[in-house]
DNA sequence: CTGTCTGCAAAGACTTTGCAGGTTC
DNA sequence: GAACCTGCAAAGTCTTTGCAGACAG
């Protein structure tokens, strides 16, 4: 991954512009949840940052990734009760959660805000963002199911 | 609310299905959160159970709302990460969530099953159960808001 | 009468807060 | 140099667990 310094400049600029400092962890933090689509938790983010800057703290971690929300970069969403997850992929998009290896699928599909529109249409409700979570099996798991039965 | 104890037949018999004991604060709770439909926390539940049995406790709250879903009575979800929140009704349907007043109200359209199968197909996946979670402003805040305007 | 359940208190998991020393701009 | 940030530790919130006395079947 020689590239991951790219989105240096992309965050330091989100930071500024909301007048943030640009701190060597806050831009490790950013680069790591911005080039990560597995939509880490905190505890995840956590250990793969500790192991560019080993003082990190997850204090820091939450502080940062609030702010990496407020500048707009990241989205944070909930799949269980107990855990924040957060996705660098800020399009309205739903989340295809594999049960057995808990894998998280991004997808989208142009229906899903008609949908939204007509629901909210039918009882006259202003609709912005939404989560849609869709929790199943994936195609690795069922394959590697079928071959054990 | 006379006919309140008209569900207790089915939650007894609900309980004891599945080789629970129908104890009256199970009962309680069961009544409580079958004829609730503003999506109650445990918190919640546990207040309003409290006024008809102030003995019961929080612990007993959350393991008895554990066999309410266990025996199919109940589903549970999460709009915020901090507090899960339970639902009577067992039928597939969307959250529409009111940011000002906070009010949840269910909405079901058959096209979200479509919408769910087709983007199950185009990655392989099983789809199971499902959380559609709409953020916005209901009509009612809106009226309000307008007036004031 | 036996196995289960309740309610209390303590523990557990995740997240937030307060603050002294260090860093950014 | 001033304001802000980090990392530690402590506190906060929701939820789970362990256990002695109580209850359902």
């Amino acid at each position: 991954m020689s590239n991951l310094q790219d989105s240096d400049p992309l965050i330091i600029k989100a930071l500024r512009g909301k007048g943030y400092k640009a701190t060597p962890q806050r831009i490790a933090i950013g680069q790591f949840v911005l080039h990560n689509h597995a939509h880490p938790t905190a505890q995840r983010i956590y250990s793969e940052v500790k192991k560019v800057y080993p003082t990190v703290s997850l204090a820091t971690i939450y502080k940062t990734v609030q702010i990496l929300k407020e500048v707009g970069l990241i989205q944070e969403f909930n799949l269980e009760k107990d855990q924040a997850r957060f996705d660098p992929n800020m399009e309205p998009h739903a989340h295809l959660v594999c049960l057995q290896c808990k894998s998280i699928n991004d997808c989208t599909d142009p229906m899903i805000s008609e949908i939204v529109d007509r629901m909210s249409n039918e009882v006259d409700f202003s609709a912005g963002e939404w989560n849609f979570n869709i929790f199943g099996i994936c195609s690795n798991c069922r394959r590697k199911k079928s071959i054990c039965d």
